[in-house]
DNA sequence: TGTACATCAGTGAACGCGCGTTCACTGATGTAC
DNA sequence: TGTACATCAGTGAACGCGCGTTCACTGATGTAC
């Protein structure tokens, strides 16, 4: 993706797309720290300052990587969701859903570790900023992780999985559930888990999650 | 804590501690990253390359502040325990220990978020070693964090109000919704949300936990 | 169609910063005789 | 009880590193006449 060395002429033709595709594989490869505004010049054949016609600061460049991070997880979670059998009875196909949403978070969680990190590594001034409507964070549908989320929940509801006074806030309790699984996968004490042991762990908290919302 | 500029001794005394209590304070304001080795002997009033006498790299110390994390959490799990009613039935007590470990484990994370961050940052070589036997990481009880969890949930099996096929790996449910939940908290979309939505979210979560196990 | 000119993307060089770590040292302490 | 000496905790100075960011610049592009 970098068009690196190889440029003849003296404009360089897509630095924006450029320092963004490095900055995205620098994500990829070590997470939010290995961001870093030189090596994404350097990646893209070009001197360091470069960078700054394109964005005004390192941060800046961070919040775009973020925001293509988290359109990649919300279409993780759309492949999840499209492999579905339509056919199910309405309440299935809800309760199916949301366990696609929480399967490709999870998925996406454990192959594409640097970006995910990326995605929630802290550091956004404003926490409302972090999940907003920037059509850049979503995926194909045009709805970013969350609005996945709220939406398997809302059918939940709407076929009667749900009862619709557990529904105020079930996004909070369901995100946690699976964001908590995910980081002790990669970064806690189940770093090394077996593919078998994930997938059973992935679907006893599923299961749980279900149940006790 | 620090024992700083005052010093009119050659030797500091007890320079290991001090230093220690430096990173203590670097990881309670700014988390892992914080805990530099450098400032940490600004603030035992010491030479920069001194700290090579007590700690083998940076790395070293940052597992000592790590240790210390853990066992101040193992604490908070303790405290909230021992607040508990003993004259409660086996079942309803054995929930409500579980309840306690969860609750200890969320206000240890809002009120301690810098240590929160540090004793679960990525970076030990080795899994197995995070949460091993050593002592610095146990609460007063001789626990850590960890075997608090696992005790709960034995008592658990032992009163009957969970069954014994739903045993194993249930603390690792437990711990993702937890987990989760902290972590949402403090860096994700809840940060910053009021003392009486925390406290609604985190007994609905620990409610999911326990009726979804 | 050709020329003058404004625009602005990328250059080149430098800044100050703070970090972890290594080296050869010095001087206080405590032990052996 | 006093002295010689080994130990080793802390000193002083320096290293190489890589970072983000600022400055004054140059040269290709595209537009107006």
């Amino acid at each position: 993706m970098t068009s690196a060395p190889t440029r003849t002429t003296y404009r360089h033709g897509d630095l924006r797309r450029a320092l963004l595709s490095a900055g995205i594989d620098l994500a990829r490869a070590g997470g939010p720290d290995a961001v870093v505004l030189r090596e994404a010049t350097r990646r893209a054949g070009v001197v360091p300052n470069a960078a700054y016609r394109h964005f005004a600061s390192r941060q800046e460049l961070l919040q775009a990587v973020r925001a293509h991070a988290l359109s990649q997880l919300a279409q993780a979670m759309e492949a999840e969701h499209d492999a579905l059998d339509r056919s199910l009875p309405p309440a299935d196909y809800a309760r199916a859903t949301l366990g696609a949403v929480g399967s490709g978070y999870l998925r996406f969680a454990l192959t594409e570790t640097g970006l995910f990190r990326t995605a929630f590594s802290p550091g956004d001034a404003d926490p409302a900023v972090e999940l907003d409507a920037d059509p850049a964070k979503a995926g194909h549908s045009g709805l970013n992780p969350f609005q996945l989320l709220a939406a398997a929940l809302d059918r939940m509801v709407a076929s009667g999985a749900l009862p619709v006074a557990r529904r105020e806030g079930a996004e909070y309790l369901a995100w946690s559930a699976v964001h908590g699984l995910a980081l002790l996968l990669i970064d806690g004490p189940l770093r090394g888990a077996g593919p078998g042991q994930v997938k059973a762990l992935s679907g006893r908290l599923l299961e749980m999650v279900e149940k006790g919302l």
